[in-house]
DNA sequence: TGCCTGATTGCCT
DNA sequence: GGCAATCAGGCAA
């Protein structure tokens, strides 16, 4: 697995790059996870685009992981993640924190995509604005992060990546990954469905915490 | 109805 | 490295 990722940027104007498909959403959730790494997450609001390079996800496995929302079934919380492919699933979590997540799956199976951390490139004066920070490095280095320093809220939820406000894109560039155990679970903690792009400096962590 | 847990973060030592 | 903040959702009684 390389570790010389280069950090990039995207050229074309982040408007005009296509979205990802339905299509993509469907395959394997743990393909997705890792095949998200490089695109680009976006979020259009009133002032401004901002956005950046997906560099950490975790995948999510539904029905078959005890560490996923949907291992109970269907709940008025976690609803949108049994939405259709494309999906945004933004939940609160320990009191005061938010995390976005893009479904995956046929509606009904309830997998989905943890968007752990960006690289930061799109609107990044407005983003380090919402944030206080002076630092890029900290401003999208964790799943509560991001969503704080794009201004995604929980009444996205359930709207689809594809066609809103709130989007990931493809700007075609190639980047190696690397895979981990997820972090901050108690429960399929050996499962290795973490996925990062190695060195870049935006990612939350290094290596996940010792069992 | 009430208790417990948690896909986190940031401050303090 | 340790721990407090803070509260919705899940579950047991």
């Amino acid at each position: 697995m390389s570790s010389s990722t280069a950090t990039v940027k995207p050229s074309t104007p982040p408007q005009l790059l296509p979205a990802l498909s339905s299509r993509f959403y469907l395959q394997p959730t743990a393909t997705v996870a890792r095949q998200l790494l490089g695109k680009l997450l976006l979020h259009h609001s009133a002032a401004g685009w901002v956005g950046g390079l997906i560099v950490e996800t975790e995948a999510y496995l539904g029905a078959a992981d005890p560490a996923s929302h949907t291992y109970r079934g269907p709940t008025l919380r976690n609803r949108a993640m049994f939405g259709p492919p494309g999906t945004s699933y933004v939940y609160f979590t320990y009191g005061m924190h938010y995390c976005l997540n893009a479904v995956t799956q046929k509606p009904g199976i309830g997998e989905a995509v943890l968007i752990r951390a960006l690289e930061p490139t799109v609107g990044l004066p407005l983003m380090l604005q919402r944030r206080g920070l002076r630092d890029p490095r900290q401003l999208c280095n964790g799943p509560a992060k991001l969503v704080q320093a794009l201004g995604v809220s929980i009444n996205q939820s359930g709207d689809s990546l594809s066609r809103s406000e709130l989007t990931i894109r493809d700007c075609g560039i190639p980047v190696s990954s690397a895979t981990s155990t997820r972090i901050g679970i108690t429960r399929a903690r050996q499962l290795p469905l973490r996925f990062f792009i190695p060195s870049n400096p935006h990612v939350s962590r290094t290596a996940p915490p010792r069992a």
